[in-house]
DNA sequence: AGCAATAAAATTGTTGACAATTTACAATAA
DNA sequence: TTATTGTAAATTGTCAACAATTTTATTGCT
């Protein structure tokens, strides 16, 4: 999930690590992260968890209390996902309606770039791949909007989605639908756009 | 904006302080916060310092850039504040329509000193007591749900409203529409109060 | 055996120092 | 004059140690 940036420190590379355990369930709701032993384990000093532990607990996945530590947080309930959604649905189609006038063939190309890797993602079979393209797709379409928050506001909504890493599905017909909603992008068509975008969604 | 806790951490107090001062207009979007100058500016080492500037960080205040540093991030824009409005209608719809038949006379005493402190704030003017009051209603709608997830959501959308913290208006008739929504809640009419809540969310 | 008090161990919060990276400035070449 | 290179200063990232707080273990009493 790391992006752009070529160079990576060394906390960052922690939260990615957590974040993995996570996902893959070697770290389990209520578990205690321990400072000190994963310094240990990652042979770095404590500062960098420390910074990776601050992160990771204002992005949902762990429970900081002070004086006391940080805990594993219970993923978010299958209610909660659902409004996720629906959020994340709302969020998109702003996003969307506000830009799709000003999308340029670089940006079409971005957006092809990744059905590209989207597509061999479901050739392969590989679902994680397919799901990391599958939600950078979205996020390109929320990084359009040139307001910052925005994406804030979507990793928020992404990341507790992320919980269900494992358990987000592999559909071979959610590729086809991606290409559907970048054809509709290119044309420039905002109804059908907006329609295939909040569709895919779930 | 501090709130259940007893004691604070000194990284706690300083994210406090800084989010003051970027309120009212001591720090500017664009401007680079040093850890060095501030360490010294708060008499403490840099590392508490280090870990403000990290949640503030996540929570949108600022703009981190590894081995570069953070900087002040600019307000949202005021179309994708509307769209903030509109999520949080959505989320905090969401939370009430859960939980309203599970209110005890516990919760309903916490909205009504919340409420108590609020009329205060109108007597005397106090502008700012009353919109952290205002937040602090809603919040505890929120918190109802007992998905903390939901909380985490809300809490991203409703700080980057706080960069307009000195432009969230004081409105006296806001007084009386929460009064309204607090009765709605008491008597659980499930309609009346989400509408209420709706129109209050501006 | 259960509970309370105390002590010891573990852990978090903070500090100051060193290493790595970036920024700012000066000198040199085109 | 402008662009490039080199150096110094500033800053961030990391480290190890100490202080403060919490958790766990032990002891004593009922």
């Amino acid at each position: 999930m790391l992006g752009d940036q070529v160079f990576y420190t060394i906390s960052e590379q922690i939260v990615q690590q957590i974040k993995n355990d996570i996902f893959n369930g070697k770290l389990q709701p209520g578990e205690s992260l321990r400072e000190v032993p994963m310094a240990k384990k990652y042979n770095v000093s404590r500062g960098p968890v420390r910074d990776a532990l601050k992160v990771l607990s204002k992005e949902g996945f762990l429970i900081a209390k002070p004086n006391v530590g940080v805990t594993v947080a219970p993923p978010p309930s299958d209610e909660v996902v659902k409004e996720i959604i629906v959020l994340r649905r709302q969020l998109e189609r702003f996003a969307l309606y506000n830009t799709l006038d000003n999308y340029t063939a670089e940006d079409i190309d971005t957006l092809k770039q990744i059905m590209s890797k989207m597509r061999e993602a479901c050739v392969q079979n590989d679902n994680r791949a397919f799901v990391t393209m599958d939600l950078n797709f979205h996020k390109e379409i929320v990084k359009k909007h040139d307001d910052r928050h925005l994406l804030g506001i979507w990793n928020e909504l992404v990341f507790r989605m992320m919980f269900n890493y494992n358990r987000l599905t592999h559909l071979m017909d959610s590729c086809e639908e991606h290409e559907n909603i970048l054809r509709a992008i290119e044309s420039k068509n905002i109804e059908l756009a907006i329609e295939l975008l909040e569709k895919n969604i779930q």
